[in-house]
RNA sequence: GGGCAGUUAGCUCAGUUGGUAGAGCACCGCCUUCACACGGCGGGGGCCACAGGUUCAAGUCCUGUACUGCCCACCA
């Protein structure tokens, strides 16, 4: 007998070695020489500053269910890991370290400060990473990357270089979106809207000429110093008159024009709008559109400037108070209502976003959307489809893309400016002399790049490029990108954008974007809200493949994930029983492999019929996995591991076990093993821990040595194996077996209670079927005998069922509740009758009978026939119990 | 305002081309059966949100309604 594994499964022990054992190996280092199609991911870097969250281990673990089934098809699989230098969220973290020191880190000076991140990163920095590790990723750690690591930097140096060349990057003053918290402008989708409650204050405009005034709505009175014009809607009769003519800005008494713009909305406020070009989005556009005056009177600290008149030196808030009370004093404010709107806030600090005007970089995204809108789904295919037209949706309205931040953390935008002539130098290595008047008083710019600039070469950066390296031809295009569909925007579109532009091939074949992980009542989890499960605890408490296949069996798609604790917990109890299975399979094993036997001529429905649904789980996961159906991935193992092997297999070879009959025992031994090894080898990639720890035990052939199961092949098919026919005669024996216990359940018969049973066959090929298989049922239905026979001769006082024709007759001895079995019987009738009636309905439909196929209609019939035959046989048998009732 | 999902057993969710409604947990019985009580066996529980339509046949396809959630958006 084989060395026999503890009683229950211990996850903490094993996942340390293994994990160890696959580090030390290097068995993830794939080498670009090795044979096999190219398989790669780069995994969607987590930011240093992180803890490993629910969102990560489903992303880490879909992704590792992907490579490491790819490797068991025989490809060459590269998952790249790295990190993310994550330029406003690091910088706010060591920002908060700076502050419990009573230091800012203007305290510092920028060389210090950059200094301080770098030292925080190698100190912390490594905490994802082991978390990584903890989940089971098979990434390649020789080929771990940063954002910031010298060659990505590189990289981005030369993109931005060579997108500056092309025109695609340009410098210019615009309105963006500032946080006057993190000091630095934001992209568009950096900016969160969140729905507020505001005030609508209704503000007085008098004509210049004494016409009369203009009523205007604000949301925002501190803004009415930048003021530089009205605007109203050039068909609204209310105003017709005063287009072209002058108003007195309230309060500062500046002067200017009434315009017109089909843009104002009629209905809303007073029809009437304000322009603040240099604090408004919408006003900015008006602002060009008609030429007007661009007036700045907020900083970007929220000060109110010296242009704001007598308002300068205020805050926001301050000027927004005194404006309103100055109006009302002057009897400019025409009244206040309650608002709810929706306000921007700062993706990483939540502050409220100000519309600034300042000079930044930008990316011309509108130039390069319409090659990235085309080749969606043509060269790249997203699942699940629903995202593509919110992909088109996004493409279609993009602007160009802000990529300067007024931050100190992240790659130091490669331009230079003379202090002599004023010449923009842009280039990747610093210049020593300007080209043009040969001063060198150069001066860089002193803004970072975002940090989705260096993310979106993510894929081909990480692969050395620009370098022509090995990694770049074996590996790119990427096979697929596996994601949440929060960074859709932020990353995949920019990535296919960039893949293209620069590689001239699309970054990835497919994009998988997963659910969000909620709570379980269906809210976001964070770390405000306290409603967080932390990975790293699931895994502590209930083992990482308990957690990794709770994850992969909820990963239904386009569905956001719910996650309880209670549902890790009842996985748990999958990895034990899979840990039984193996124990007894153990057990009943000798110490080498069993003796093999030809499974084309084997004997033993019961070893036929495990065969063949093996077979079907093989071709069903592996087709489940390449479509992305995790969930349904894992369904079949759970099904077939615990229904079908535990439930049903086991016990039907435990006879088998017992037997003196060598050939039979040594039958059984060898399709267990088998069938183990191959279930062991699918549910693998889900569960990698466990069933390395099973496989390592599994006896194998004298002399050799059990190898590594992550390095294992999928099992091949066995089509001869596969015996439908085989497999529904099992279904009979199962029938029968089910009946009896059903019976014995109902009538208050111990389980462990040995009773006899007269089986009456439908015809002499079901009786040599069940006489064939007597063993099984003596066994899993706890049988004291079996006799069958067409004519046999059995005691009125019997229960009783029919199961495919065959008439189960248990005699009833002792003191069994009769009356039970009576009312047993007739809820069985009931339910026959119901189905019965409902399938006639149908056959007497003449229609259906003429329209439907000829196969459903078939099946229609042969199940009536069916019914109408267990209903007859049942009466007979009701009839003879209730003369033996009226005899007691 | 636009778009996208969801609405199935008490709870959390499956349900691949339309063809007899499923799982886990929870619940109710019985069981110290030699892999597992993190277990075994049996059982109860559903007008598949609502209203129409297509079809011989609809949880599944179409239209509309309601509610929930998410994303996008330049109504101040």
């Amino acid at each position: 007998m084989a060395d026999i594994l503890p009683k229950g499964y211990e996850p903490h022990d094993v996942e340390v070695r293994w994990r160890t054992h696959w580090e030390e190996n290097k068995t993830f280092s794939p080498s670009p020489d090795a044979p096999g199609e190219s398989y790669s991911i780069v995994i969607p870097p987590p930011n240093v500053t992180g803890a490993l969250h629910m969102g990560h281990a489903l992303n880490l673990t879909l992704i590792d269910v992907l490579c490491r089934h790819a490797r068991q098809k025989g490809k060459n699989v590269l998952w790249v890991p790295g990190t993310d230098h994550a330029g406003i969220a690091t910088q706010n973290v060591v920002e908060r370290v700076l502050a419990k020191e009573g230091k800012k880190r203007t305290d510092l000076g920028r060389e210090a400060f950059v200094q301080r991140v770098w030292q925080w990163r190698e100190e912390y920095g490594h905490r994802i990473l082991k978390q990584i590790a903890a989940l089971g990723a098979s990434v390649d750690w020789d080929r771990l990357r940063f954002t910031m690591d010298e060659g990505l930097s590189a990289a981005v140096r030369k993109v931005f270089v060579q997108l500056y060349n092309e025109g695609l990057i340009y410098k210019g003053d615009y309105i963006i979106n500032w946080c006057s918290r993190c000091h630095t402008a934001l992209a568009d989708d950096e900016v969160e809207h969140e729905p507020s409650k505001g005030r609508l204050w209704k503000a007085r405009y008098e004509l210049t000429d004494g016409s009369g005034t203009i009523v205007v709505a604000t949301t925002r009175p501190e803004t009415i110093p930048g003021d530089t014009a009205v605007c109203v809607h050039p068909e609204d009769a209310r105003y017709a008159a005063f287009i072209g003519k002058k108003v007195r800005v309230p309060v500062i008494g500046r002067e200017v024009p009434v315009i017109a713009d089909a843009y104002v909305e009629r209905e809303f406020g007073t029809g009437a709008l304000k322009v603040t070009p240099c604090h408004d989005h919408n006003d900015w556009l008006l602002g060009s559109r008609h030429k007007l005056e661009f007036l700045q009177v907020i900083d970007e600290d929220g000060i109110m400037k010296t242009e704001a008149g007598p308002y300068a030196g205020l805050t926001k808030q301050e000027c927004r108070e005194k404006i309103v009370a100055d109006m009302e004093v002057a009897g400019l404010l025409e009244g206040v209502e309650d608002l709810e709107h929706a306000v921007g806030h700062c993706y990483r600090c939540h502050t409220v976003v100000e519309p600034h005007v300042s000079t930044q970089w930008f990316v011309a995204t509108t130039k390069m959307a319409p090659a990235a809108r085309a080749a969606v789904p043509a060269a790249t295919q997203i699942f699940p489809e629903s995202w593509l037209k919110t992909y088109y949706h996004w493409l279609d309205n993009i602007r160009d893309w802000c990529i300067s931040r007024q931050i100190w953390w992240g790659h130091r935008i490669p331009a230079w400016t003379c202090q002599d002539c004023g010449r923009l130098i842009v280039a990747e290595e610093a210049p020593d002399v300007c080209p043009d008047c040969g001063s060198s008083r150069l001066v860089q710019d002193e803004d970072v790049l975002d940090t989705w600039f260096s993310s979106s070469l993510w894929p081909f950066s990480t692969m050395g490029w620009p370098d022509d390296t090995k990694e770049l031809s074996r590996w790119y295009p990427t096979s697929v990108l596996v994601t949440g569909f929060d960074i859709l925007f932020f990353w995949v579109a920019r990535m296919i954008m960039m893949g293209q532009h620069f590689m001239k091939e699309m970054p990835f074949r497919h994009v998988y974007m997963h659910a969000l992980v909620r709570d379980a009542s269906g809210r976001k989890m964070s770390k405000s809200t306290g409603n967080v499960i932390d990975p790293l605890e699931m895994i502590n408490k209930y083992g990482c493949d308990a957690l990794r296949f709770t994850l992969t069996a909820f990963a239904a798609m386009g569905r956001d994930i719910r996650l309880s604790e209670e549902r890790i917990e009842g996985y748990r109890h999958f990895v034990n029983k899979l840990w039984n299975a193996a124990r007894f399979t153990l057990m009943n094993l000798p110490e080498t492999a069993p003796q093999a036997v030809d499974l084309h001529t084997i004997q033993g429905l019961h070893h036929q019929w495990i065969l063949h649904r093996l077979e079907c789980v093989k071709a069903e996961m592996d087709s489940a996995l390449d479509d992305y159906r995790f969930n349904d991935a894992a369904q079949l193992g759970y099904k077939f591991l615990w229904n079908e092997f535990c439930d049903w297999y086991l016990e039907l070879i435990k006879p088998d076990m017992q037997s003196e009959d060598v050939a039979r025992r040594e039958t059984a031994q060898y399709v267990l093993w088998l069938v183990l090894r191959e279930l062991v080898i699918l549910l693998h990639p889900i569960m990698p821990f466990v069933t390395a720890e099973i496989w390592q035990a599994l006896p194998v052939a004298q002399g050799q040595k059990a190898g590594d199961l992550a390095l294992e092949p999928y099992p091949a098919a066995r089509p001869h194996c596969l015996r439908p026919d085989e497999a529904a005669r099992m279904e009979l024996i199962q029938g029968v077996i089910v009946a009896v216990r059903t019976i014995k359940a109902e009538l208050g018969i111990s389980p462990s209670h040995k009773v006899s049973l007269l089986l009456h066959p439908a015809d002499a090929a079901q009786q040599a079927l069940l006489e064939e298989n007597r063993g099984l049922m003596l066994t899993l239905a706890r049988l004291e005998s079996l006799d069958m026979g067409m004519n046999l001769e059995a005691p009125k006082a019997s229960a009783s069922a029919v199961v495919q024709g065959c008439q189960i007759i248990v005699p009833l001895r002792g003191a069994v509740d009769l009356a039970g079995e009576l009312a047993r019987l007739d809820k069985e009738m009931q339910k026959l009758e119901k189905d019965l009636t409902g399938v006639n309905i149908k056959l007497s439909n003449e229609s259906f009978v003429s329209r439907a196929p000829a196969e459903v209609v078939e099946r229609e019939r042969a199940r009536a026939a069916q019914l109408a035959d267990a209903r007859e046989k049942l009466t007979a048998l009701r009839a003879r119990f209730a003369e033996a009732l009226a005899e007691e």
